[in-house]
DNA sequence: ATAAAGTATAGACTACAGTCTACTTTTGAG
DNA sequence: CTCAAAAGTAGACTGTAGTCTATACTTTAT
């Protein structure tokens, strides 16, 4: 098990690499391993699928959050820190992600027989969410006759939408712009 | 081309039969020409991939929009015929679209190459909620200062985000009643 | 120390979507 | 009616994701 983390981290790396060079689907499994120095057996010893590999990419999600933490906490309303959480995670998703790469996450996440990243109720994206909801909700600002849960997962059903979207659309309109105008009329239900 | 027709839905009959059968995955095109009695050649003379086939699942929706078109005419509401033509929708899928394919037709109209049907404007469905729309926009219920379009767009992204989550979580979720909770309050920015 | 069980690596092999090339049938312009 | 172009059919072939079997390395239990 000694050097599992590091043939592993040679795949992910080569692969991300390669994914953001050549595109997802021009891609080979191959040429994964042979960039890495590992082999087959070591690639699906560590993954279910090549699918599942790009699922790592939800966590870049997580890692925007982070680093908005601090500010999302030096603001009052919770409505407007859902508002300003999602600009920011679109505004990296427009300006730094591939949109191939996030089509075929979305794309695969309906189909894999594996983990189902995007639904991973652990990760910081859920986790933060979670919080600021459950915060508006005791402080009177969103409704509390839906369960904090509840809202969490209809605001996720929303970005995902709205992302899901922009993918089927090729990326042909701006996202954080289309979503700015959107999502604050959709979320007034949650608020009292 | 006097053939081409009988060919075509040849194909397409042995595959929905198929389909249904086995699932998605576990049909090979082979199996499909061979029950179809037709050759790879034509397969693919007909459909880019197997995929595109699959997008014909679209024209379902648009066979349900047909069936209850009377039944919308008879109602004043534009916001009730809206909330009405979803429940149908939903309801029939939830009653008759194997969770599996839906979730292959989502998963393959952000990756293919070919038609996005599920963007094919000029569907019954697109025409039936432009309809609706533009009618609830000249009574007055429907705000008039977005586009019908926009508004249309709109809707749409809705139902395909509410799709979307409903097979990501393998439809363990009761689609109709959700959205008949959710829907219509996300709904309320477009009426006055 | 050693055996046994578990974990990791290797690459040959399989199955299947999709391509390619050659052939056949239909269409329609003159 | 003829014949050239277009549309349709056939199946052998290719590329690649994923499987399988064999071997090597690591850990734990006694």
């Amino acid at each position: 098990m000694k050097k599992s983390n590091a043939t592993k981290s040679k795949i992910v790396s080569a692969a991300w690499k390669l994914f953001y060079e050549q595109g997802y689907e021009d891609t080979t499994v191959d040429e994964i391993i042979a960039a890495s120095k590992t082999s087959k057996g070591s690639f699906y010893h560590y993954f279910k699928s090549k699918d599942e590999l790009l699922g790592s990419l939800s966590y870049l999600f997580d890692e925007k959050y982070e680093e908005i933490l601090p500010t999302v906490k030096t603001m009052d309303k919770a409505f407007d820190k859902l508002i300003y959480m999602n600009g920011e995670l679109f505004g990296m998703i427009e300006d730094s992600v591939s949109i191939d790469l996030l089509g075929r996450l979305y794309s695969s996440q309906l189909v894999t027989k594996g983990e189902k990243q995007l639904l991973d109720y652990t990760r910081m994206y859920y986790k933060l969410l979670r919080e600021v909801v459950s915060e508006g909700q005791k402080s009177g600002e969103i409704r509390s006759d839906l369960s904090t849960n509840d809202i969490v997962k209809t605001y996720a059903l929303l970005e995902r939408g709205l992302l899901y979207d922009w993918c089927i659309c090729n990326g042909d309109y701006p996202l954080k712009d289309y979503s700015k105008k959107l999502l604050p009329s959709l979320l007034n239900y949650i608020v009292i």
